[in-house]
DNA sequence: CCGCTCATGTAACTGGTTACATGATTTA
DNA sequence: TAAATCATGTAACCAGTTACATGAGCGG
């Protein structure tokens, strides 16, 4: 029933949050959004409350009232046909734009780096190169902490961003040797 | 004066493909979106031409008429405004978010991967890395034609790609290694 | 002359953001 | 008890998408 188009990102991301964590809050979801150094998303209460009913009306998630103390509040875990839903989304071959290059707002700028002086070039990369550094150390620390402790998902997860943000800091290397 | 906020990173984007390619029409920025191995903006006349009208407006872009034949079309190129405004995107040491893990589809789905089945895993797994191959050897075809021959900057960006690529796909064997 | 690609646009939609509003609970 | 944070929500806005419309030029 119901012709559930397929999820966007958000959604994916969300339900697949929720089944990882159920039972879950919406706030609990924020604030995942919030914490991760991967800023995509700003995890904002109008995105994720409406979204969250909306999967909830889809039959995708399940609410219940959770009463702590006089706070209202709903806990969600997927339904069943949220589970089917998610592998829908994770499990066939991905589109191609799944694979494709993604997008990385540094390389944009880096691109177009041509129309800076010599000096402000430098300026540019060398503030750049410190604080990629900066971002690094911090998912390390994520990446330390999440190993063992049986949540693998997490910590191949954080090495994921670990190896990009390496990729991405040799690439600096070479753009200023370039110049 | 036109206290001109700042510019969105599509406006910086296409603004930055004028600067390099001008003078140069909204089908050619479109083009490049088009044919670029990072989807993420699909370059569609939606966007693109509001877009280069409403920084014409903001007299970041000068248009002439371009006549071939009996076509009507528009050449633009950037002001020394549209200069200015470039510069001031790309040259102020970046904001966190330009520098954090960049958004990928890819990593969020494998994050919720244990979703799925051992055998259904693995058929992604192996799905993925063969796609992310032919990814890998597209790029590498479009770094080797951009080398040397003064596109320096084309070049170091395919570069960019090509060591994300590679970073995700020996990611890719540590996830299927650990699972 | 038919269909394909080039080329320029517009209109409706939509998903996510910003900014705001509200109240409960904890901490200084 | 005041300030901070937890927690839930709403409303207006906006940038980019999809889908459509139009017409020029060109290859078969």
């Amino acid at each position: 029933m119901g012709a559930s188009r397929g999820l966007t990102e958000l959604e994916g991301a969300v339900l697949g949050l929720v089944w990882s964590r159920a039972p879950c809050t919406p706030y609990a979801v924020r604030r995942e959004f919030q914490v991760s150094p991967s800023p995509f998303w700003s995890g904002s209460a109008g995105a994720i409350y409406p979204l969250m009913r909306r999967l909830e009306k889809r039959g995708l998630l399940r609410a219940e009232a959770r009463v702590t103390g006089r706070r209202r509040g709903r806990q969600y875990a997927p339904t069943a046909a949220g589970l089917r839903a998610l592998r829908a989304w994770i499990g066939p071959p991905p589109p191609a734009w799944v694979l494709g290059v993604p997008m990385d707002a540094l390389r944009t700028r880096v691109e177009f780096l041509g129309a800076l002086s010599r000096a402000r070039r430098e300026a540019f990369l060398t503030s750049v190169e410190s604080g990629l550094s900066t971002h690094i150390r911090i998912v390390q620390r994520h990446c330390r902490r999440s190993m063992g402790k049986a949540k693998t998902a997490d910590h191949l997860t954080a090495r994921g961003a670990l190896l990009m943000l390496r990729a991405r800091r040799l690439w600096l290397r070479e753009v200023r040797a370039a110049r």
